[in-house]
RNA sequence: GGAGAGGUGGCAGAGUGGUCGAACGCGCCUGACUCGAAAUCAGGUGUACAUGAAAGUGUACCGUGGGUUCGAAUCCCACCCUCUCCGCCA
């Protein structure tokens, strides 16, 4: 959620940043709102100052007669708070609601463009892979070598999932475990978080507003099935206030991911690049406002120093701010090449969300000076497992359709150096 | 799932209808003493919102939400969470 004070202060700000991501916000209609509310509080704040020094002198007033028409006298004046305390109730909840619509504004060096295609590449990491043979798809080697089974995860499941098998599970947690000793060594705790969240965290993060749809809920808990563990991450230190010398705070999650893909039907249907279930580690930052731009670039730095350690191909890609999602103020995608579809497909994701976030979940930073400021938030892909497999498997392919195991897992997989069929 | 106990400021812990935003202690901050530190002494020390140029003033907050009352940390109801015991369980 965004500061109602921004909007008070540069409602012309707010209304140009709200217009790059393409969202219309009507800000004239929250500014009165917002007038609304505040001439509510005064008014009923007003009311119950009197109310409160009436009932003082009620206590101290000793003669019977002259006390009963003291309490006649507040509890006419109750009735009166009554109105005024709902008319406010019902002037908040408005407000509130208008406020939530409004995305975070993008950060100044953000390129301002109406959708995807103005997305730009930064740089690039390697050329796309060249073979000497006819390269295979990661689904007709993943059979073959069987450490991919869709079939029966559809008849136990149904479409979009898949079951990994044999050197594909092996790969799964060579993955985790050389992302979490590099990510360790750069000052990231891992954590193992819940991935079922409540209502207020789930709330909090911004996932509610928009894009509910693709997100998995159990009715009978009221609990919600996270998409990311950013979703979990994020809320742990909700209500809390940290000491500056406790920022900056690194997370890195492994967790499921679960996606409901509604709206998605015919994209990607076969394999397991787009499934309903998939395991993610996830890095997360906790920052002083100040630092949360460089903090940004490290975390961008780091999913770069990961994948080049596997030697994937990808390029860098600086997203526009008409493809921006609501909570964040800018974003970098990273995208790996992925040989049988001739073209590279995302696979690591990294925004900073500023104190959008934040504010919502009530995480603050107490400055050295007294100060108490909303901190901000970032998160980045540090793997999704089952994309890297995909690009592992095709770019890694030999002619005799054995897979070249990265040397930086070789370690985690009893020294393997290929997977071959059994 | 059954039975019981409990949730108060950074911590610990008192408070059972008005003088309570909340005692005492610890911690923390400032000052005095000291070459410096410790000890000691004095003073200070929550957050949010509204208003104001500021000083300040007002309102709210004792797990959450509702209720009773002129007045609620305190009484009533519902819910959430924690702890202990029993049952079930990886």
């Amino acid at each position: 959620m965004i500061d109602i004070k921004l909007v008070r202060e540069n409602p012309n700000g707010v209304r140009q940043g709200a217009a790059a991501k393409n969202v219309d916000v009507d800000i004239d209609a929250i500014l009165k709102l917002d007038s609304e509310r505040r001439r509510l509080i005064g008014e009923s704040e007003k009311l119950k100052a009197d109310q409160n020094r009436a009932s003082d002198e009620i206590s101290k007033e000793k003669d019977a007669a002259a006390r009963q028409a003291k309490i006649a006298v507040v509890k006419e004046s109750k009735e009166k708070m009554k109105a005024l305390e709902s008319e406010l109730q019902a002037a908040e909840a408005a407000l509130d609601k208008a406020l939530r619509l409004i995305p975070n504004l993008p950060r100044p060096d953000v390129k301002i463009g109406k959708d995807d295609t103005f997305n730009y590449v930064i740089r690039s990491f390697k050329e796309p892979t060249k073979f000497g043979f006819e390269p295979k798809d990661y689904m007709t080697l993943g059979e073959a070598l069987d450490i991919i089974d869709t079939e029966r995860a559809a008849k136990v499941s149904g479409a979009r999932f898949g079951y990994l098998k044999g050197d594909g599970a092996m790969l799964e947690f060579a993955l985790v475990q050389y992302a979490l000793h590099l990510l360790a060594a750069e000052g990231f705790t891992p954590v193992v978080p819940p991935v079922m969240v409540g209502e207020r965290a789930m709330a909090a993060m911004g996932y509610l507003d928009r894009g509910r749809d693709e997100i998995y809920r159990l009715q009978e808990d009221n609990l919600y099935l996270v998409g990311t563990s950013e979703q979990s991450i994020g809320p742990m230190h909700m209500d809390e206030t940290f000491r500056e010398a406790e920022l900056p705070r690194r997370y890195v999650g492994f967790s499921t991911c679960f996606r409901r893909e509604a709206g998605s039907y015919g994209k990607d249907t076969r394999g397991i690049l787009r499934v309903h279930q998939f395991d993610k580690l996830e890095m997360f930052s906790f920052t002083v406002p100040e630092k949360s731009d460089d903090e940004h670039l490290k975390l961008l730095a780091l999913e770069e120093k990961l994948l080049q350690g596997l030697g994937l191909p990808h390029h860098v890609l600086g997203i526009c701010s008409g493809d921006l999602g609501d909570p964040a103020a800018r974003k970098y995608d990273l995208e790996t090449w992925i040989p049988s579809q001739k073209t590279y497909r995302e696979t690591h994701s990294t925004s900073t969300c500023t104190d959008y976030q934040s504010r919502r979940l009530n995480i603050r930073v107490r400055r050295d000076d007294g100060r108490m400021e909303f901190v901000h938030t970032l998160n980045g892909t540090a793997f999704a497992i089952g994309r890297i497999i995909i690009a592992i498997i095709e770019n890694f392919q030999q002619a005799d359709g054995s897979i070249e195991i990265p040397a930086v897992l070789a370690p985690y997989m009893g020294g393997k150096t290929h997977i071959r069929p059994a």
